[in-house]
DNA sequence: GCTTGACCTTCCAACGATGGGAAGGTGTTC
DNA sequence: GAACACCTTCCCATCGTTGGAAGGTCAAGC
């Protein structure tokens, strides 16, 4: 199996694959006579790993992690808890960084006329307005 | 006025100072004998607009338009309130994304023991399991 | 054989926003 | 005249991903 095979079956681009073997985060896969990388159907299951905690939201960094305790036979399900859980905290983290931007903007809006006057509370916010958090 | 007093009464950086003025967010400096960036109190409302937009998650490519309808004392507020709005609807979504991503991870979470045994749905997830979305 | 087209290789650069740091000039104070 | 804080420009790093260039390989068709 080609990298194009393995990045089809996978869902991983080929770009990607590459890139993850270049930054240490997948060992280098063997090659054929030319050079080309190929990879069996182990590796599909590593890349759709990878895949998938990336659509989880991990780091790279993280995923890494990941890998080595799914490897190892002997991990303690704790472990693998706590790096989802901390992940979970600094997911949490961001959507309510995001939600108080929403509902600052939401508040703004509500308060802005939108229509062709000029008067916009929105900008006179930006520009150095009362800076209401609701 | 220099650009680290105008970092400080702004909240932006020199650093980012230098690198708003170099993409084009901020029209170039006037410049001392010497070649040193000055600023005056107008200039520091601008950067002190541009770290609000910031903080509000906006990008730098919106916040130059953010800048032009902030001058345009003609605008039409429902402009602003459309961007705004644009805005909101992004930062929702990416909220409804992330949201996502702590639903599942959560559901598998509780899922494992989180002991010192190896069996753990999370990595099993990963590895190709059911792909629970609750 | 020879060409075509799809695939592979490596390398380099870009995005968006920010920070770090080097190497060198400036300005004020002791 | 030395010390120190500030300024300048420049390049590099982050993070994950994508794009492209320049070149090698392989299987098909003629």
């Amino acid at each position: 199996m080609n990298i194009g095979q393995a990045a089809e079956a996978s869902g991983v681009s080929a770009k990607m694959i590459r890139h993850y073997e270049q930054i240490g985060l997948l060992a280098p896969a063997s090659r054929s006579d030319a050079g080309y990388r190929r990879y069996g159907p182990a590796d599909v299951d590593t890349l759709r790993f990878v895949r998938r905690a990336r659509d989880l939201g991990f780091s790279l960094e993280a995923i890494g992690d990941l890998l080595d305790l799914w490897r190892d036979r002997s991990r303690a399900s704790g472990e693998v808890k706590a790096l989802a859980l901390t992940h979970v905290g600094a997911l949490e983290a961001k959507i309510a960084e995001l939600q108080s931007m929403v509902r600052t903007l939401r508040h703004l809006a509500e308060a802005c006329h939108g229509d062709g006057r000029p008067e916009c509370p929105i900008l006179d916010d930006l520009a150095g307005g009362h800076h209401c958090h609701g």
